[in-house]
DNA sequence: TTGGTTGCAAAATGTTTGCATGACC
DNA sequence: GGTCATGCAAACATTTTGCAACCAA
């Protein structure tokens, strides 16, 4: 269970960003809020886990989860992608800004970056790709986070 | 089978590069033959592909391209990644320049950006990072290419 | 010869799907 | 009440592993 700064904002955050014709379930809006007060992309597993109960008793079926992402995915409020540093997908909320991180290879923490610097996307395209419309991008740091360099 | 326009540079470049203590078998030497050819990452299975014979069947088994691949990345010579539009591990042989791909969504097509830019990696690290030792990156930008844009 | 490599089959993921039951609007 | 979402189990796809037979050095 995470710690909830400001419940309020995630909620009154929800009621703006929920998307029509979405039936508002309790699994769904549980998944909502933990997409809501995580620091950085979550694994299907992750979620999962967190929806347990104290005695790791599953609360809802694995598939829910699954079906439940795509749901938000397809509904345009869910951003999927897969880390260069693990195999399995991961979700976070797409919300204003973009993240991009640094990715602690050993450990596999994730480390936010600060802005993104990549204003000029258009000149790294190849030559006659002036007509590729782009619509996103990706970046990942990865290397050794101080704490995991040290040993 | 893909067009060789320079055979005999690859034989050169395989010797240059092969690693140490890795036995040249006619399985791993074919494979790295391919990711050579390969003008972009390829996954486990379209190696396997490219391997079969004429009339489909295959011609080694799937989980000796799963170890070749897994016994060149552990020499050094191959980078295992996942793309954010695919699920799936891409491999791409490990040579002097690195490169970054425009990847379009619809028809998954992946066009080689120019040279990469991100020569100021280090600025983007988030507060107290100044001790995290790069070792990687990524970058990938997505879209659709002009032909499927067009459509 | 001998230890590393392969092939096969089976296991271990991670993810998706079919169908009956159940819950939101 | 009707439609859509859920749970369960089974299917699926990708990747890994155990073990006997095999081959490069």
């Amino acid at each position: 269970m995470s710690c909830k700064i400001h419940p309020e904002t995630v909620e009154r955050q929800m009621e703006r960003n929920w998307p029509e014709g979405i039936k508002k379930t309790k699994q769904r809006l549980e998944i909502y809020h933990i997409l809501a007060d995580a620091i950085k992309p979550l694994t299907a597993t992750e979620i999962f886990e967190e929806l347990k109960n104290e005695d790791g008793s599953p609360r809802y079926a694995f598939s829910t989860v699954y079906r439940c992402l795509q749901t938000f995915e397809n509904a345009g409020i869910l951003t999927k992608s897969t880390a260069v540093t693990s195999e399995n997908a991961m979700y976070e909320l797409r919300l204003a800004q973009h993240r991009h991180y640094a990715i602690c290879l050993k450990c596999k923490e994730r480390f936010p970056l600060r802005t993104c610097f990549l204003g000029d996307l258009k000149n790294m395209l190849p030559a006659n790709m002036d007509e590729f419309q782009i619509t996103g991008h990706q970046l990942e740091i990865y290397g050794y986070c101080p704490k995991c360099n040290q040993k």
